[in-house]
DNA sequence: CTTTACATTGACGTTACGTAAAGGTGTATA
DNA sequence: TATACACCTTTACGTAACGTCAATGTAAAG
């Protein structure tokens, strides 16, 4: 497929001003000049754009995309990796941030205090030697894998200590659950501090928490028999209870 | 309390430089100078540039921030509100691209193919009209209201078509995992289907797929008793052959 | 054959700062 | 008391990654 510097742009959604920039400075060439002196783009310069503008987007300045993907030693592949890394890392920096909105908010309604430093936090970025990061990964690899049940916890990204948290936080969730079912009430104490425990051990599985996906969990937990069968084995009608619970919990 | 520029800039990690600018573009003036002509900012200026990043953030420009944060009917709480709206979007907007990035991966290990267009799937900013989106909203939340299951879907943020694709989903995993169970090879073509299956299930409810993600669920449906109950019911061993089968089709 | 859409190369403008220069201030230490 | 040193000030020029004209040539459609 070739494409002309507008149909390009228009496709990649990027300016045709932007283009030729990257032609001008040399980080992106057309694979051909025409006969009228148009730029046309073949098939690499599609590729290669994508990688250019992955790497922007993870604020990488043109100049040194330009020597990175021009380098003979470049390999996509594993920079396509690298990327990913990085993009998860973003997404935890996102994720840091929306946290702080929702902090904030509950700060305004009075409902929590927050220190000075407290509100920046999510804005700075984690500046990561890249090599720091790779070594530090594998030796982490190396030495965490001893642990017992390390395959699940080295996929979750969850520390020994953070596992152990979490299924003794599984265990309370059925507990309290089942002694907030005697009392009938999903408005009541116990059944409350069901829900709030049951929100704690969704945040170690969850890269973020709101309100609306708890309460839409909540409703699956009813909709879904693989929960529903688990919940109400030991007592009947405890999803729904839990569901209530947390719609009320959650406000919805 | 009360900073100096360099102690302001630090705790919330902006350069004095930027400072200074701000000062100039009179966008955060300091609460008062001292004697000595310094910049002291205290506590309305804190809140006051934590608005201003969040804007800042989004991409929004001092000009606009200015303008915004200026006005006399400037409700912060109500920005905050829409701030986590912007965020949760920019969330899916970053998802895309991981999921472009995960599809790339695919692609140069000859698993898939791509179109050009495909290619740049999440880097096009949706560049919404703040209004427009708002009124599509209550639009959207009157009128589709209507249709069953509107509680769950609504929460879960999926249209009627999305949720009538994700229960027959469920369903189908089920079949096939029943059937791949019986040649009991996990490697086998049935069985990567139903990690397959899984899969695609799976993005109806995750914000965005990772195969380490993946393989971490398939091992908690073999260590948490929830998911268990429910796959080794109707066969007992099910649980670990879906586990393996998927452990494989992530590569694990 | 004309209109319209699209291409080209300059060239200057813009945003949000970085970076240095030249100098005043506050305080701890020799 | 001197001086070192970290901190503050303003002024001013530099920059990255384009946006935005302007002037002009080309392809395709009616």
């Amino acid at each position: 497929m070739e494409y002309t510097v507008q149909k390009f742009a228009q496709m990649a959604g990027v300016s045709t001003r932007t283009l030729r920039y990257y032609d001008e400075i040399g980080i992106l060439k057309p694979a051909r000049i025409n006969s009228s002196g148009y730029r046309i783009y073949g098939q690499a310069e599609v590729d290669r754009l994508q990688q250019i503008l992955f790497y922007r987007e993870l604020g990488v300045g043109l100049e040194r995309i330009k020597s990175i993907v021009a380098a003979p030693s470049f390999d996509g592949t594993k920079a396509l990796k690298e990327h990913r890394e990085k993009l998860l890392e973003k997404r935890e920096q996102l994720d840091a941030l929306i946290s702080n909105v929702d902090k904030t908010i509950a700060l305004t309604e009075g409902r929590i205090t927050m220190s000075d430093k407290e509100k920046f936090e999510g804005f700075k970025q984690k500046l990561v030697d890249d090599n720091e990061a790779k070594y530090g990964k594998e030796i982490r690899e190396k030495y965490s894998d001893q642990t017992v049940n390390k395959s699940n916890q080295r996929l979750m990204g969850l520390s020994q200590e953070q596992y152990d948290k979490m299924t003794k936080l599984a265990t309370e969730v059925n507990e309290t659950l089942y002694a907030a079912f005697k009392t009938g009430d999903p408005s009541g104490e116990l059944a409350q501090k069901t829900a709030d425990l049951h929100r704690q051990w969704l945040c170690y599985s969850w890269t973020s928490y709101s309100k609306e996906a708890h309460a839409g969990l909540a409703q699956m937990y009813v909709d879904d028999p693989r929960f529903t069968a688990y919940y109400d084995e030991k007592q009947p009608g405890a999803s729904e209870f839990l569901r209530d619970a947390i719609f009320i919990y959650t406000g919805t």
